[in-house]
Parts: structure tokens; C-alpha cells; sequence
DNA sequence: ACACTATTCCAAGGATGATTGGAGAACTAT
DNA sequence: ATAGTTCTCCAATCATCCTTGGAATAGTGT
């Protein structure tokens, strides 16, 4: 039966991105890593995770390999080790979706009220077309680390106070990290309340560069 | 910053599946599994583990939905949820390979020195011309699950006895499970050892059901 | 009913992981 | 040098997971 404690080695050795992926914290600074390099500071204030405890999560997706670090001056700031990772992280989540009817759920108290969505395709034939405005309304700075060419970025928080920028008889395209990210569902509520034709993209920004579509800097 | 508890929820919803992944053991089930459906008490002889470990483990793997189970009389048996869950699988040996130089080192002492490889369009233009043998040398109960089409069962353990039964003259290919399967390694070391031409498919059955290549059965 | 097989459940020990505050390390600025 | 900023390391506590043997459950065969 070949070498037992070989093969047991190997399988330790996989194990280690499986422990990596195996709590809900960590992958929740993985969701906001994928949108773009970000410090410790600022993923743990995002995450609502202590400084020490933002830090030894990191620590483990560092020894996982998942992740890289850089530093400026007295920051560090970390970002995903690659597009497999994404992937693996999207894989993940689509996996537990399909097959757990508790993240379904969860998801449904956590997203709210289902809104319309669009199709990536859909969207970019709307850009094309200059019939939608796209929005973007993730935080600015994920915004400056890559969007969909074309998008404007209107934060969340700034949206309500925005809406004159843009022509009240156009539809609003709204897109944010992915598909299980909140924003572009309080975007779209926030505007079909005011009126407007909203729809927002059904994944998000995690997915638009997995499928290799055009981002802009 | 949204429904805190709403998101924790969820994320840890997607934490189920990466905590299920999160253990070489599981991983070891999961990858035998993977090659068609198994009692426990089969699953815990191949594994090496004992039999309440190999069922709590199982049963681990099934609260995440990954397995699901069909009972036969006395036995249970375990087999993949999905497609999904096995391309999650492979996804995960590939990132952690890519990413760990650990698992290389790992991967290297299992499988011990590297033999000739072929790929799956190789193999199947070999098949086609008539220019090769192939052998499936995993154990003969997994080949009668799904094997490749046009080739012979010749389970490891078996091979040295067979070595009549297929031409000198004619080159082997030999595989098994998947990337990290040590049987095609062995068996290309064993009949290279006796003089024959041999090589073995780079990846196995896993993948190769992944690609949507057809399976006989 | 009874014995037998295959598997799960339960309980307890040890091992591993999460969280926290405080100290230390790396770097910048004065 | 000194003080300030940002992050990691350390140690202690608590929670969770792994493993194991023994008991319980589900089903088969006599």
C-alpha cells in the first residue's frame, strides 16, 4: 500500500490551504484582499476583527501561501498570490452555495431582498450601447485598484447624495465586489427608491477579472 | 458597514466547506471517493485510518454536503456530491502545489523519481492509432466505476504476473487516480525495469473525468 | 428471537486553533 | 536619541477538533 507516511505528508501538505479556507474570518479578508492590496489596518477595521486577531489571520493565509506581503514605510500591505487563489476562493464559495442550503440562507438575510441583475455580457452591450450609467459603489480606493472601463465610482455612502450626476432617465448599472457583496443590492434599493431604473451586475468585480474581462487603472 | 452578524453568518456558512477541506485525512477520503462510490469499512482499510476515526471523518465530509450516501443492506456507501466538488478538490492540490514549495518536496518523496509523462491528447491519439497499451492500475473495483475507454484493468499488485499478456514490442501507458496517484509511478518504474517501453498519463482519472472526456463503464 | 455485520453515536483525553492585551520590532520623523 | 506609527510576536485563556474504545443502531440471515 505504498508509502503511508509519505502519503500522509502529502495530504498534511494539501490540508494546509484546506485550513487556510476553514473559517468564516479569513475568508472574509480574503473577499476584501481579491478587490485589491489593502494593510493590516484596513482590512481589520473592514472586517471588524481586532488589530492582533486581523493580524494572525493574515498570518495564516501568509503561511498558506495565499497571500503576499509588501511593505511601504512602516505599512504593510497585502494582496492575493495570485489568480488561483481567486479562483480557489470563488470555487469555494460557489461549491457551498450549490450544495449547503444554509448558505442560501444566510445569504438571503445577509443580501436582502433580491434585485434585478444583469449578466456581464449584458452589462458590457449596455456600455457599448451608452445605455445604462455603471456605478461603482465600492469603496473608493478598491475602486483605484482595477474597475470595469467605463464604470464611475459613486461609494455606497456617497450615492444618495450623487444622484443629480447622473441623467434621471437613464438606467444605473450598479456592481461592487462579488456575488455574495452587499452593496450593489442597497445601491439598486437605494435608487429604484428614489425613482430610477436600477439593476445591478449579478457577480461582481472578483468574477469580471476571473473571466479575464478588460479592468481599468 | 451592513449587518455584521448577517455577514459573519454567511461567511462562516463558506467557512463549512473550507473547514471540511481542512484535514489530510479528509482530503484522503475525499480522493479516494472522488474514483466512485465506497463502503466506509473499504475507505478506512485504504486510508489507513481507523474505522470510527474514518466514519467521524465522513461524516464530517457529509454534514458539509461534499459526499452524499446510499445505503445497501449493512453498508453504507460514500460517494461525491458533484462534479463541483470534485473540481474544487483538484483546484485546491493545484493552488497548494503551485503555491508550497513544501508540497513539492512532499509530492517528490511520495511519488518518488519522475517517469515519462503524456498528456490526455497523447494518450487518446495513442489509443487511437493502436500504437499503445493502456492499463488502468488502480484497484480493479475502481476501474469497474469508470475508466477510460479502451482501457485494460492491470491493478498494481497484479501487473508483474500480467506482464504476458500485452506485447513486448508495444509501448504502456499505465494511470491511476489522479496527479498525485503513486500507482501509474510504480507501475512505469516496474515495467521499465523489465525492459518494456512505458510511460504514464501526467494526471488521472480525476482529471481526466474533469476535462469531460467520455468513461466507460 | 438470536447471532452477526456494518456503521454511527457517545464520552473523554489530548492536540490544535482563536482571541486578547501587552511587549517588541521595523520604520519614519523631529 | 526620542517619540510616534504600524505591525508582529508572545503568553494565557478558552473553544474546537481529533482520536479512540465501548455502547447503540440498522439491517441481514438462521
Amino acid at each position: 500500500m505504498g508509502d503511508r507516511d509519505a502519503k500522509n505528508a502529502l495530504f498534511d501538505q494539501f490540508a494546509r490551504v484546506g485550513k487556510a479556507l476553514a473559517s468564516g474570518k479569513r475568508l472574509e479578508l480574503l473577499d476584501l484582499i481579491a478587490q485589491g492590496e489593502r494593510t493590516v489596518d484596513a482590512l481589520a477595521k473592514s472586517s471588524g476583527l481586532g488589530l492582533t486577531t486581523a493580524s494572525a489571520h493574515l498570518q495564516t493565509l501568509k503561511q498558506a501561501n495565499l497571500v503576499i506581503t509588501r511593505r511601504e514605510g512602516t505599512k504593510i500591505f497585502y494582496r492575493l498570490a495570485g489568480d488561483d487563489v481567486a479562483a480557489l476562493f470563488a470555487l469555494l464559495r460557489t461549491v457551498a452555495d450549490d450544495r449547503l442550503p444554509d448558505v442560501r440562507t444566510a445569504r438571503e438575510a445577509y443580501l436582502g431582498d433580491d434585485t434585478d441583475a444583469v449578466s456581464r455580457e449584458e452589462l458590457l452591450e449596455r456600455v457599448r450601447s451608452g445605455r445604462a450609467t455603471v456605478i461603482d459603489v465600492r469603496p473608493a480606493e478598491e475602486y483605484a485598484a482595477g474597475h470595469i472601463p467605463g464604470a464611475v465610482s459613486v461609494p455606497l455612502d456617497e450615492l444618495a447624495d450623487r444622484l443629480a450626476e447622473f441623467p434621471a432617465d437613464q438606467e444605473v448599472v450598479a456592481y461592487c465586489r462579488g456575488a455574495y457583496c452587499v452593496l450593489s443590492h442597497d445601491a439598486v434599493r437605494l435608487l429604484t427608491a428614489q425613482g430610477r431604473t436600477a439593476r445591478r451586475l449579478a457577480d461582481g468585480m472578483l468574477e469580471w477579472r476571473l473571466a479575464e474581462l478588460p479592468v481599468a487603472v
